[in-house]
DNA sequence: ATCCCTGCAAACTGTTTGCAAGGCC
DNA sequence: GGCCTTGCAAACAGTTTGCAGGGAT
């Protein structure tokens, strides 16, 4: 587990005032061993119902988007409706269960290699991401 | 290329009544060798530029829907702003140019096969998309 | 003291919906 | 005639922005 110096160094290490707002938000999302899928929305509700904190809601957005161009958070295309997050910012890719809307992680030995054998001049690949939508067997 | 009738064919077949509107938008979408990708804007533009033509928005977007339920046109999850369709429905994957945000169809053979060894109980695999951003080399 | 950050509300974008008028069969 | 479709405007959801007040250094 951390420890909250540790958010606090983190934040401050990369040119983040270390604000409570802040510390919370690291809080609900870095303070486990595991990483998650998340919303705004699902930011939001767990703030306030596990941490029975209130914290506006451009916050939010400004936070999660400072914590993205840091590289502590990476950014999910699933659909246009809603832009989920992802806690682990290493190269994996994902399941979308369309009926429960949430994500599940692929670990490397889940999926075979993939290569490109095609490229494109004067551009560079910039993220590969795999997406397999699985939905309810009946 | 396609004849207005095979158009109006085509739609009778899926039960949609072949409305001018309709007509119009297959004109844009389908009449040429070639796929594309697009947005509902870019569709609209296409519309009003190049057929001279004005559309409600609301049946632009009634139609796309209809068409994709049918099975004419596919989503590309590209990221949360904008919804991107494809007229190429066959199972295939994309390139996605970040300046231009503009998709680019690969090939089969552009990209080394699949396996998915992970499987999770009671759920099947509805799509399988890969979707490379690329982006500047400088 | 300075500059950054927060919170609120308003604004904005892409999309959906309700409903009356019109078009297809 | 009956039902489907269109078009408009209003509604909506998620996100962004402007700005005044508050907090960190």
């Amino acid at each position: 587990m951390h420890l909250k110096t540790d958010f606090v160094e983190k934040l401050r290490n990369s040119g983040l005032r270390p604000t409570k707002q802040r510390l919370k938000i690291c809080d609900a999302l870095f303070n486990t061993n595991k990483t998650f899928h998340f919303t705004i929305n699902d930011l939001v509700k767990i703030i306030s119902e596990r941490l029975n904190e209130k914290i506006s809601l451009a916050t939010v957005y400004n936070t999660v988007h400072a914590f993205k161009k840091k590289g502590y958070l990476k950014e999910i295309a699933v659909n246009s409706s809603q832009t989920y997050f992802d806690t682990n910012t290493s190269i994996h890719h994902h399941f979308f269960d369309e009926k429960e809307r949430k994500l599940i992680d692929l670990e490397n030995d889940d999926l075979s290699p993939i290569k490109i054998i095609k490229t494109i001049p004067g551009k560079k690949i910039k993220s590969v991401e795999v997406l397999i939508k699985i939905d309810s067997n009946n």
